[in-house]
Parts: structure tokens; C-alpha cells; sequence
DNA sequence: ATACATAACTTACCATTGGTAAGTAAAGGG
DNA sequence: CCCTTTACTTACCAATGGTAAGTTATGTAT
């Protein structure tokens, strides 16, 4: 009762302090300031960082499908179908470029944690969310394989926000700007057969 | 003189590290002890980490960029140069995600460090490099904006690895395997022209 | 020769980080 | 009344990126 409680507070404090304060002020010392509590408080609940990074990542990536699958839905064709995924992806991310990070290069660059129960708990949970995502896109293609390509695109909108974050982080502006990318990436993947602008 | 050759040194050894032990051995003091000097002779040559993971970063691109390159000379059509060029920058970074991580991933997991003349000579290094490898995908697309797609391309491959690489160290295996995700990536940049095994 | 500057370091120190160890207050069950 | 479990706390630790200040060697202008 309190378990869900006090764990959904640590984390709802974790995505606060990443908006308000930025990647690098998300620690164990900052969220148990801020909770009032001690960190080791914090540490009880998601005992690694690792556990903590996988708890957060699981509703973002919901909120990520579900942006995905709104947009697909009523849009007819093949090439429409990509356009509404890709644009809706990059949006998502481009939007909160931190986040993305959070996502889905923080946990890289920590060093691997021990599997434990928790951990085996979110993967359990991130499949079905992943599935639905990629079915959603995958039922628009036609191709030979549509699950890997719909994987495949999903991983070229990732690569898209993976060079912008990089442009930024490293101060160097994307000479083709974010929009003018989308655009091309769209295009290459219909075929260039969809309504992107010339 | 030996500014080249200790700098260089640290470079090596940084890169050694990385191989031999891991992303996350890579510090000013597994570097210091193992070149046999302090670490403060390291942070001399590269005051931030942010330095040194720039300095790394030159000769990598180099290298990608010239397997990109190689893949793509003698190659004719613009299906057969796309197949080319993903399958080898993705074969440069699947081969090695630690190296792919240290470039692309780690830099933005840091907090940003204040510009200065080392890192704007590291940008001024890295721009003719990715100009290079875009034109030289970009000379065989014969789309609106063959330059944005080049670099949309590049991204694409880039985000396969970072889903990779996510899948690896949470220990949760690709469902479809890196060689699928690659065809099925050729296959929806190509529009399915090109010679992709069924 | 002397004063000074610069390069290439060293030793000493520091705050923050992720994490371990051990203890404790409260609550419920046999 | 004991015993276990839950949900913490205080105390501690090694490693990390980084600052501050001092040292040694070399070259350079006076």
C-alpha cells in the first residue's frame, strides 16, 4: 500500500528533478533531498540505478507507443503510415531530448547490474508495450518482413534524435536542421513517394 | 615534441582500457596508472573528460567514415550504394558498441563542459570527415535532397545500434537478430529494390 | 650571468556519486 | 510474547571528476 506509494513518489521526483534540473541532477543524493527522505530510503526501493533508470523508462515508453499508435490510427497506405510514425517518434523525443537520453543512453553507459527480480519485473512489463508499437506500424507494411522493418524504422527515428542530442551536447549545430532530416528520412523510407515538401 | 607523444599516449591508452576492460574503466585514474603517471598529468593534456572523449572521438570517425567510403567505391545504383554503406557502418559499430557507445552515447550522458580551444579544434577536425562520408553516399541518391538523406541514412544504422546496444546490456535479446533489422532496414530505404534475401 | 616565462608535470585536497553494512521502530501473526 | 517482515535510518566507503598550488626543466630577453 505505502510500497506503491512511497516508490511512485521517488520516481515521480526523478522525472521532476530531470525536467527542472537536468540529466546530471538526477541522483540518489537529489531525489532523497527532495523527498524529505534519506537515500538510502531511496535505495531500498530500487536498490541499483539501473533499477531505478528501468522503473522510469517503463511509462515513458508507454507514453511513446501510445503517441506512435494515435497517430497511426485512421491513416490509410503504406507511405502515410511511416510519415505519421516517423513524425510522431521524432516528436516525441525532440521534444524532451533529455528524456531521451534517459531512455535510452544513461542505461548504457552504466555499468551492467546483477539481474534481480526487479528488473526481470520491467522487462516483463516493456514487451507488450514494445509488441503493440511495433504491430501498429507493422500492419501498414507490405513487405516481406514487416515486424523487422517496423523495428527498423522505429530505430532510424532513434538515430535521428541520437545526432541531434549529440549536435547539441556538443554544441554543434545539425547543418541540416531537425525538421529538413525528418523530411529526408521520411522520403527515403516511402520511397519518396509521400507528400514530404520539396 | 613530446606534446604530441603524450597526449597520444594517453589517446592509446584510453582506447586500450576500452577494449580490455570496458566502457566503464575508462577514468583519469585507470589511465594514469597504467601510463605510470598521475592523473593530473592526464587532466593537463585533456582538462575535461569531455576533451579526451573528443580527442577519441577523431580518429573513430575517421575510421567510419573510411569504411563507409571503401564499401561505396565501385558500387553502382543508388539501392546497391545504400546496401553498401549500412551494411558497413553497421558492421563498424556492431563490431564494437563499446567503441559505438564511447563515441555517440557517453557524450551526452555528461554534463556539458565549457567550450574551449581544444574542443572547437575537435569540432573543426570532425566536420570535413562526416562532409566527406555524406558526399560520398550523397553522389549516388538522386533524391530532392540526397544530402539530408545521407545523414538520415547514417542515423538510421546509428539508431540499429543503439538498439542493440540497449538490448545487450539489459540482457534482453533482440528478437529479431542484428542481420535481420539490417536487411529489413536496407529493404525500406531501398523501397525493397535491392537484393535482399527473402 | 640573471631574471623571467612557459611547459610539463607532481602532491595534496575536495565534493559528489553509487553502494554496503548494520541497526531500529512499527506492525502483524503464531 | 516471540518472531519475522516492512520501511526505513545512521554511519561508512572507494572511486570519480576536478581544483589549487607547488616543482622542475628549458628556453629567452636583458
Amino acid at each position: 500500500m505505502s510500497k506503491a506509494r512511497t516508490s511512485d513518489q521517488i520516481l515521480q521526483t526523478a522525472r521532476d528533478i530531470l525536467a527542472t534540473e537536468g540529466l546530471g541532477a538526477v541522483s540518489f543524493d537529489t531525489i532523497a533531498r527532495r523527498l524529505g527522505r534519506s537515500k538510502q530510503a531511496v535505495l531500498y526501493w530500487f536498490p541499483t540505478k539501473q533499477d531505478l533508470l528501468a522503473a522510469m523508462f517503463v511509462p515513458w515508453l508507454v507514453a511513446e507507443e501510445q503517441a506512435a499508435t494515435q497517430a497511426l490510427a485512421g491513416v490509410r497506405g503504406r507511405a502515410a503510415a511511416i510519415a505519421a510514425f516517423v513524425r510522431a517518434v521524432a516528436a516525441f523525443h525532440f521534444d524532451d531530448l533529455d528524456r531521451f537520453r534517459m531512455m535510452y543512453l544513461v542505461p548504457q553507459t552504466l555499468k551492467p547490474a546483477a539481474p534481480n527480480r526487479q528488473s526481470a519485473a520491467v522487462l516483463e512489463q516493456v514487451h507488450p508495450v514494445t509488441d503493440r508499437m511495433y504491430s501498429a506500424l507493422a500492419a501498414h507494411l507490405n513487405g516481406a518482413h514487416p515486424r523487422q522493418e517496423a523495428v527498423a524504422i522505429h530505430a532510424a527515428v532513434l538515430g535521428l534524435a541520437l545526432l541531434a542530442g549529440l549536435a547539441q551536447s556538443l554544441r554543434d549545430p545539425l547543418k541540416h536542421g531537425e525538421a529538413e532530416l525528418i523530411d529526408a528520412l521520411i522520403a527515403r523510407l516511402t520511397g519518396g513517394e509521400s507528400g514530404v515538401p520539396g
